[in-house]
DNA sequence: TCCCTTCGCTTAACATGTTAATGATCTAAC
DNA sequence: GTTAGATCATTAACATGTTAAGCGAAGGGA
């Protein structure tokens, strides 16, 4: 199959053993099975991250949802226009802090996750199915460790 | 620093353990290592993975390269553009099948990888000795593992 | 040969990723 | 009380992600 070349294979790992590459292909073969449940619901990953995370808090700043939903916060500013316009979101000023944005979900948001659960639980059962929920815990436990030991903790 | 509300916290704690939030965290912690490299080189991320891969071959054609590269085809297709307006790559017609393109490394485009392999190599230990190598095996046989039971094989 | 289908790649349209810069607000030091 | 510096959020600019549609080439069957 592939014929490396004698200089650069010495330095360079295969790509394929590598751990960003690696993370990459598990999280589109995971996000697979999701896909047709978004595409469904008309709504996009990060989207649905963002209502996911704001429904499990009562109200967060601009920053603690990027934080929690793991988006960068230019993405975060242009999809909550797109979720407050849709009526899914509700965003106000911080009175005691003029620089925070409040967001929360309204309650057209929550009827929409309820509506959405059921749905998307039972897609993570079938993962846990095929990959065994003790497998799934011992995956999970190790990529919090990497995190942890690659983290600067500035 | 952060204040850490009551609210955040209980979200941070729950989205953290589900497998797509847990996997595209941990590739942010891991890119995060690789990423001022890449901006010293000007290149990006996938930019860098087109290459990697390429060099790993003699010749490959755009589907190979896609999968190989973990990258859609609509998405080479502009990044095939960009590299060759570079100088690192050449592309060409397959002359046995005219829908084909194929694509190889120009020697510009080895010696461009020649001079980044060490740096990048060095990024790659640190997160080894980091992680432990043991530990980064298994992580990244579990997470083969993971795929596999997880993959439509249509 | 003709037609139909499939395949490989590209283009289009919109959403997000990424970095840098800007504006507005808060904080701390003076 | 002012001011310099830090913080939060947005905007800008360009690259990629994602889905759908389009185009030329190859393959197969009547």
């Amino acid at each position: 199959m592939t014929k490396p070349r004698a200089a650069s294979a010495a330095a360079l790992a295969q790509t394929r053993r590598t751990l960003p590459i690696a993370l990459l292909r598990a999280r589109e073969t995971v996000m697979d099975r999701f896909r047709p449940l978004l595409r469904r619901l008309d709504i996009t990953e990060q989207q649905w991250r963002v209502l996911r995370v704001l429904d499990e808090a009562e109200a967060m700043d601009a920053s603690d949802l990027a934080k929690g939903a793991a988006i960068l916060a230019p993405s975060l500013s242009r999809i909550l226009k797109t979720l407050e316009a849709r009526g899914l979101i509700e965003v106000r000023k911080d009175q005691s802090d003029g620089r925070r944005t409040l967001i929360n979900l309204s309650p057209a948001g929550g009827a929409f996750l309820a509506e959405a659960a059921p749905e998307s639980a039972k897609i993570y059962e079938e993962i846990e199915a095929l990959v065994g929920k003790d497998r799934l815990e011992t995956l999970l436990d190790e990529i919090d460790a990497l995190i942890v030991r690659l983290s600067d903790q500035k």
